[in-house]
DNA sequence: ATGCATGAGTT
DNA sequence: ACTCATGCATA
């Protein structure tokens, strides 16, 4: 990690916490900076001043989600390839991005957002909400991109992070957490969720407490996993899906229960306009219960540059 | 990378 | 009480 760059303004590396420049970032800025934490909920501060663009030209009070003629899934695909492979070479981790969006266009987004829009794992329509954002992101960085201005910009945006970061930190050491704790449910019970799931995807009220009771579990926890599991099932790729595009759909007929059942809207979910691979079961993937519904992503293979990690 | 959760907006 | 966008927490 320890780029070979030495002082401010040559290389931006972004690993926040094992960033070099980090401690000099520190004594510079007179407050302790480090870790790798999601905290979006608040505004960031905007403290760039991009004066290397957005001076008129941009009107940016509407951004009309071009769902018709602009993105089709295999453009959605290449705009993310090209985008991880933007953020990779820059040294941006997918929480740098995020931020970074945060500093530049005050609206931040987490590493979890980041990295489920590059796998595509959002629905169509979200995609296509982040999708110009992320675009206005990388036009920016073509843009009359001197190698030291563009250095010193993300070094102001990783300050305004560092900045954000520790007052949030300090906002939050003291009152520490009401935050929610995720509770974990054991596989078996999954396993049983998911059946239920299999036999109705949609659960009322009164299913519902039945399935709790049954399952000796909160009735809460089961309605929220119920609610996940259809939005699951509304992602927009699963592995599955990508890698047989090119390839043999062998793998891939397990069953397809779900055409057994009446799923109204399941159909039409917002699915990818040109998503022409339809496989019977938009929504569940049976087969698999290592808890693991889908497998992992190959990486994707480029060339990372000096993406060491 | 992903599971469980929240909150705003709908139905 | 649901859907949808989103993220903290965790594997």
């Amino acid at each position: 990690m320890k780029s070979e760059s030495g002082d401010l303004g040559v290389q931006p590396v972004l690993q926040w916490n094992t960033l070099p420049q980090l401690d000099h970032a520190t004594e510079t800025l007179g407050f302790p900076v480090g870790g790798q934490q999601n905290y979006c909920e608040e505004q960031m501060p905007i403290f760039v001043d991009n004066s290397n663009q957005k001076t008129d030209e941009e009107e940016e009070s509407v951004m009309t989600p071009q769902q018709e003629e602009g993105s089709t899934s295999s453009e959605m695909e290449a705009f993310t390839k090209k985008l991880k492979s933007k953020r990779v070479s820059l040294g941006y981790t997918q929480a740098d991005l995020g931020y970074a969006l945060g500093v530049q266009y005050g609206k931040s987004f987490s590493q979890t957002t980041i990295c489920r829009f590059e796998s595509l794992q959002l629905s169509f329509k979200n995609m296509c909400k982040l999708k110009p954002i992320l675009t206005e992101w990388l036009d920016g960085l073509d843009k009359k991109a001197s190698p030291e201005e563009f250095s010193r910009n993300v070094l102001k945006n990783k300050f305004c992070l560092f900045f954000f970061f520790t007052k949030k930190l300090n906002k939050e050491r003291p009152q520490a957490p009401k935050r929610k704790h995720r509770t974990s449910i054991e596989n078996n019970v999954k396993q049983r969720l998911e059946n239920y799931f299999l036999n109705c995807t949609k659960p009322g009220a009164q299913e519902i407490s039945q399935i709790a009771r049954e399952l000796g579990m909160d009735k809460t926890v089961v309605r929220v996993w119920f609610c996940n599991r259809r939005q699951k099932g509304k992602r927009q790729v699963n592995p599955y899906q990508r890698e047989n595009i090119g390839g043999h759909p062998e793998v891939i007929q397990s069953l397809s229960p779900v055409e057994h059942f009446s799923l109204p809207q399941l159909a039409t979910a917002q699915g990818f306009p040109t998503a022409q691979i339809h496989y019977n079961h938009p929504v569940y993937m049976p087969g698999f219960h290592t808890n693991e519904m889908y497998p992992q992503n190959m990486p994707h293979g480029m060339p990372m540059a000096n993406y060491t990690n």
